[in-house]
DNA sequence: ACAACGTCCGGGAACGTTCCCGGTAACGAT
DNA sequence: ATCGTTACCGGGAACGTTCCCGGACGTTGT
């Protein structure tokens, strides 16, 4: 009753499907005078082509699905800014998922997307997928993926992340230049693939500067509403006297935690945060981050995943593309005591 | 080569794709045995039926279209956890999209939907949206839409807001309380709906108190990044006591901006903003704040919109539902000087 | 004059479903 | 024996496209 089809513009043009879908792809095999009229008439009817036939026929769809663990979460919202700009200028839609740290979810969302025929998959791993072979499954029917950020080392699949390693390094090394010697490390989950790579970053900076390693020093926090008070608790037994987040999240909890109880930043403690959090420096104290370039990152990985859409990587390499964080530095890291 | 169709299960089992097709859905007509095998070889060949197939059939898609100006706010990233946790509950998926506050691309984006068949749309105005005859004319087209917090009152849909106008009455009766006089309003883009809400609420609370309004305390800002600071700058050229910020971003600029001038908070001036910032409270100062219940807002709307698609709302009584807020009060409002 | 070619267009299958319309048995009731 | 049911199942159209195949007509070259 109201969509109009090509087969409304047949009928009353008196052509055939086949002549109209033609004219509207401006074929060569078409009279000039023939296509000016579909086009026009196409044009006055305000015809639209419908993208599920389309997609159906074509068996694709000009979209690529976006799967991040959490939206509300400004590193990850501020990546999909960057994956939408170059999408967007490459013709490309961009359908954006939660998997809200879920594995089952995460699966789901996947097979919807899959099903629908998304061109590519551009996906962040939640903390609580071990198990990756059904991307593994999917990369073997040849459905383009890129990895960003939460990358899984059981996966040759390229990826797009910051670079952890040196990011932990500086931010570590920082504090070790500051004085600090019993540097405390709130880490995120274990399984998710950036938490390796920075502590790491934080081991190869205390190692160099011939800090020993203490265990009791690095805890792993998840992603409830309230693990992080009672893990930053557990670790000021440990008389610290720097903390080092390894995330927005962390850092936040971290700050406020040390606040409740009445512990100076950065007199007793200073305090890094590994972050994209804009109001870092309106933070009581002005809080020091490693700064991770979401946009960019966003970019890169919408590049490579339409790079490999369209086939212009011949050579599939997957070589992690890693991209340099910054060291911000203020007040809460100042020398203390 | 790999995705299975109904007609893979037809042919191996000797069937017609029909009797495939009912005995899939559990048809009565079809016998037990029969049923039983052929659910058992879809099971085991992972048989899927294909949505896009479906929804060319059926002409919608169990999915629910859901565009907001900006996914990097916490407002919106709350609201869309909301609008996700009823969906998903109510069998719906949802997909997201931005406007990037721009009206091209909003128009843009819905089409786009809306041509995916979606069975519904959620949608938050972008600022520079004016003209809405494209969504009059969708919903012209029987197709439900269900607005949230910017609405439009050129626009006969159902929508689900804050309570804007209690809410920046609250903001600013506490500030009056608190002794402030000069009440100077940092709003948002007059175009939007909720702008003039709470400019009302301002003005009314002024009102109640025999405080004049003084327009050259009232200013708007727009989205741009750094367009906060000029106007905060004018502002304090009126001597004003107190700083009434109609958004997150908004509050947050006038923080910094004030803190570049070392100008006292609370003590010269009184600050409050309109947010749903979770670190509000580990800002120097800590930040008096009017809270928007985003989550349930997101909530409400999509339990509206489902009704509205499953037809349960008999009456399509498009009264705006409007959520309370709550005045959360730390040490930016404490009486000054 | 006739083949050969270019230009322009239509018929119809196919993508994977659903569903309407039928049809065939078997069986009890008349 | 005939009829009406009931229980099952298949054929095929339809959703809106794209594209292969083929055909009609006119023009050109020999």
């Amino acid at each position: 009753m109201d969509t109009i089809t090509i087969k409304d513009i047949a009928r009353a043009l008196n052509l055939s499907t086949s002549t109209v879908s033609r004219a509207l792809r401006d074929s060569y095999e078409i009279n000039a005078e023939t296509k000016r009229q579909v086009v026009e008439y196409a044009e006055r009817l305000h015809y639209r082509p419908n993208p599920i036939a389309v997609s159906l026929k074509e068996n694709r769809s000009r979209v690529i699905g976006v799967i991040v663990p959490q939206i509300a979460n400004l590193f990850f919202s501020q990546v999909i800014n960057g994956i939408e700009a170059v999408a967007y200028n490459r013709g490309y839609h961009v359908s954006i998922f939660q998997s809200h740290e879920s594995y089952e979810r995460e699966l789901a969302t996947v097979q919807q997307v899959v099903a629908r025929k998304a061109d590519g998959l551009l996906i962040s791993l939640s903390s609580n997928t071990v198990d990756v072979s059904y991307l593994r499954q999917l990369q073997e029917k040849k459905l383009p993926i890129v990895l960003f950020d939460r990358a899984s080392k059981d996966l040759d699949v390229p990826s797009v992340t910051a670079d952890n390693f040196a990011g932990a390094f500086a931010a570590t090394e920082h504090l070790i230049q500051m004085g600090r010697r019993r540097i405390a490390h709130v880490a995120i989950p274990a399984s998710i693939s950036i938490a390796q790579e920075r502590l790491a970053g934080y081991r190869f900076a205390l190692e160099k500067y011939g800090i020993p390693y203490d265990e009791n020093l690095v805890r792993h926090a998840g992603f409830g509403p309230n693990e992080v008070e009672p893990i930053v608790n557990d670790l000021l037994i440990q008389s610290p006297d720097a903390f080092f987040a390894a995330s927005d999240r962390l850092a936040i909890g971290c700050l406020a935690t040390l606040k409740k109880w009445n512990i100076a930043i950065p007199g007793q403690i200073a305090l890094i945060g590994f972050t994209n959090i804009t109001v870092a420096d309106l933070l009581d104290p002005p809080m020091t981050t490693v700064e991770q370039p979401a946009l960019e990152i966003g970019q890169v990985a919408a590049g490579r995943l339409i790079d490999l859409i369209e086939g212009k990587q011949k050579t599939v390499s997957s070589d992690p593309v890693k991209i340099a964080t910054r060291l911000v530095i203020r007040a809460s890291t100042q020398a203390g005591l």
